[in-house]
DNA sequence: ATTTATGCAAACTATTTGCATTGCC
DNA sequence: GGCAATGCAAATAGTTTGCATAAAT
């Protein structure tokens, strides 16, 4: 039978608490492990994972970085900014489906995608746009 | 001044070699070692970095898995199977430019995007509608 | 002869796993 | 009390780096 955990609570919260801030597992660790200094990296790890198998959390994959933890649910876009390198939400609309504006092809069966764009994110292109 | 080495040499013809197959770094060292075993990892990394930044040969960031060398420098897409484990090359347009038919943001500034789909290659569909 | 490129081992980043122990139900 | 979950350390995968040596020009 599965156990409610303080640990379990403390991460879902956390990435709650860190919302639209897309937190990797280690800066989860570091930001919990003030108020709960036993916290093992493992833990957070294996309680993210659950939670996204579960479908309580998404894990978005960055490319080449570390994932990234995500309290929304929904297919969203996101943007990895070379210049504060943070990986941010974008409104970009996701189409209803992505895969359904593809060009249909009998030879692959695609049943999802992984996207991540590249720039700079709202407040780089702010700040850039500022400095000229 | 640049120097031109067998290594360099030997790396950039077993990726035309494999064109199509898509070796990560580590595969394409194995596969080179029988003929050259005195190559060393970080050798293959290294030169395989160089020929990127030069432009001579493409890397494609595959999620969670191992990046990918293509002797093709055109932008195309790719499909992660999830059945082979192989990632492959599509035949999906790229529409031109496909940062083109994305809504125009003043927020962002997109200058690029990782895309993977996920899914089973051409293969292993042809594999699994035969088993029907 | 010079100096870049290589080989080796170690370091590093991100993540998982084995195992003894803790603590939820 | 029993067994799921945790903490710890070690293992793993992918990649980079420092440094002495080899080899291209």
């Amino acid at each position: 039978m599965k156990r409610n955990t303080h640990q379990q609570q403390i991460v879902f919260n956390t990435v709650w608490e860190l919302k639209g801030k897309h937190p990797t597992a280690d800066e989860l660790h570091e930001y919990i492990k003030p108020k709960m200094p036993s916290i093992s990296r493992a833990t957070v790890y294996r309680i993210l994972n659950q939670f996204v198998s579960e479908k309580k959390l998404q894990k978005i994959l960055v490319p080449s970085g570390a994932d990234i933890y995500d309290c929304r649910l929904d297919t969203h876009l996101h943007i990895r900014c070379n210049n504060c390198g943070r990986t941010m939400d974008t409104d970009i609309p996701v189409i209803k489906d992505f895969i359904d504006i593809l060009p249909k092809s009998p030879k692959y069966t695609i049943t999802g995608y992984d996207i991540v764009f590249n720039g700079l994110c709202a407040e780089c292109t702010m700040r850039k746009a500022a400095a000229n």
